[in-house]
DNA sequence: TTGTAAGCGTTATCAC
DNA sequence: GTGATAACGCTTACAA
């Protein structure tokens, strides 16, 4: 049978009220009694039962993740297994624990949420992905319920948050180039309705702007998906009747995309620059540059905001974690 | 303020043993009550607090994973998400929660263990990853808690387990390389003492033998590590004084390095296979044929096990998860 | 400083 | 069939 705080208390000859103080450090409890009570639990080897806790606490310690479930990206990212990691290791240094859930269908995921928002089982919920108009975000905001998200929402004050400064990437990667001698740089970017995208497209125009070289739009394309071959129509559009020296886009995929499109027309020379840094995109031939989000630190970061939250102490309601500049041959 | 059974029973104008009995389907009340009841579950929205429950029932509905924390091979290798993804969608389907921890380092995994098997918090665990004389194994069998372990331990017989059937899927591999006319077949494997290694290269063997192919040690090689280049070594000492035609390895990583070793030293025509089918494998120069091991059916039918065992219906104590050859160019 | 006892939201045992 | 009530293991007023 399992050693209960009663068993403690027994043997330390004490009540459980007592122990339950020693256990968490309430002052007001004389030395001695509570190194009697320290030896008791060490002599049975008692832990405290985490359930019974949180049904007196009305506090679990436990966070919960809702993972998408779309395989291609899922597998191609290694965002979501970073971030875990580094959610759990953050968690894990609160003695918090995270539990996670697949969704079948973008649509499920609501119900995840709603499932584990109900059962009391989580204190808090971590989201890995915003959407334009975000449901599962509108949801959470409904109810009341904590939350944080990686990326930045709508109503970006009203929620919890951390990202990376997109603008901020796609500036540097933009006015790097042109320290280099650029001057014709076309941009490809993916769902322009994300904050994510209209970030790097203003990061983009404003190295322009800075440098004094007029913004073309002849030389920028918004495709509807983070996807290989769209990248590879956009690159060809981008190629037609301009001469272009560089070709920045916001996620390695269109960049493969490019690459695509770049050797099918036979065109070389041109300087080409990814997001994510996934892991293909050393592989590329030429080995593709890319900006490193982190997402392990996107994770840690969600956490200990969420947590941070949660007991009461908030310093920060938003976090910005630096991105990497991963230089190689593309660039 | 939450709604608690006790509302609903008064809703319902019933006692909280009635709603209890109601919410598990208990046979011995009248279809009328049973009506009322869920009347007043639907009119309140009443949801169960998973919490209480867990402590009246001692019994969670959670499951714990423990995943390895080391870098590369995470990054490199789909099967951690993978299995977490089948591992989800099980325990989904069977109203089970999954919490995960991502240890630090190796020796951290059994103090995640105990901190999960101490706390209550877990039904039972699942490991992603069998050692050589695996101490969380023993540990875990020591206390007598239920887990489930992805791939065959010793002992075989006192554990639940899934896994592939390394032997043949080796075994299938080499003999097709047989029928496509080849006889001089290299070997490279790494930690030979792993069940997994052990189980592959007899299935070189067996394949081998069964064609009355002999066997020749000198090419074969054994590494100490899943690594690149000491495939890349392992390449160079097959081909030294041999004439090959084909090498099989058991790791994509292993391969990948006798990609190396073959154009360092200008090779070509020799068929080359991997196993794990991870994701570089179609970016290799030539695109390399791997054995994909089903990661996501692995995690699937280890929960399966697992939960089955925990409520009392097992039907079976291991389970073998098909393997699929995936041809490309490479072989 | 410590003990008593109520309470957290369920389930299960025992009556009726 | 249904209702009281104890029990699960802990925390926290309130007393002493």
């Amino acid at each position: 049978m399992r050693i209960t705080i009663k068993d403690v208390a027994r043997e330390a000859n004490v009540a459980t009220s007592t122990v339950s103080r020693v256990l968490s450090d309430n002052p007001r409890i004389s030395e001695e009694t509570k190194e009697r009570v320290h030896e008791a639990i060490k002599k049975l080897n008692y832990k405290p039962n985490a359930i019974a806790r949180s049904l007196a606490n009305n506090k679990t310690r436990i966070l919960g993740v809702v993972l998408p479930n779309e395989a291609d990206e899922l597998l191609a990212n290694p965002f979501f297994i970073n971030a875990m990691k580094g959610m759990s290791l953050y968690a894990q240094s609160k003695n918090y624990y995270i539990t996670y859930a697949f969704s079948k269908h973008q649509d499920s995921e609501i119900d995840n949420i709603k499932e584990l928002t109900s059962s009391n089982l989580v204190d808090g919920i971590i989201l890995l992905r915003v959407r334009d108009q975000d449901q599962n975000i509108k949801y959470l905001k409904k109810i009341g319920f904590p939350f944080v998200v990686v990326g930045r929402p709508e109503h970006a004050n009203e929620v919890l948050w951390v990202d990376n400064n997109n603008f901020q990437a796609m500036y540097k990667v933009v006015n790097k180039l042109i320290q280099k001698g650029h001057k014709k740089i076309g941009f490809v970017g993916a769902i322009e309705n994300l904050n994510m995208s209209k970030d790097r497209f203003k990061g983009y125009k404003k190295a322009l702007e800075m440098n004094q070289i007029p913004y073309d739009e002849n030389i920028v394309a918004h495709i509807n998906e983070f996807k290989e071959n769209e990248g590879q129509v956009a690159c060809n559009q981008l190629l037609k009747n301009n001469e272009l020296s560089a070709i920045v886009t916001t996620d390695d995929l269109i960049a493969f995309g490019v690459i695509k499109g770049l050797k099918e027309k036979k065109v070389r020379n041109i300087s080409l620059v990814g997001f994510n840094n996934t892991q293909l995109a050393e592989y590329q031939k030429p080995p593709l540059a890319s900006v490193d989000i982190n997402a392990d630190k996107l994770g840690y970061q969600a956490t200990k905001l969420l947590i941070e939250n949660l007991e009461g102490n908030e310093k920060n309601r938003h976090y910005i974690v630096e991105t990497q500049f991963i230089e190689r041959e593309s660039f």
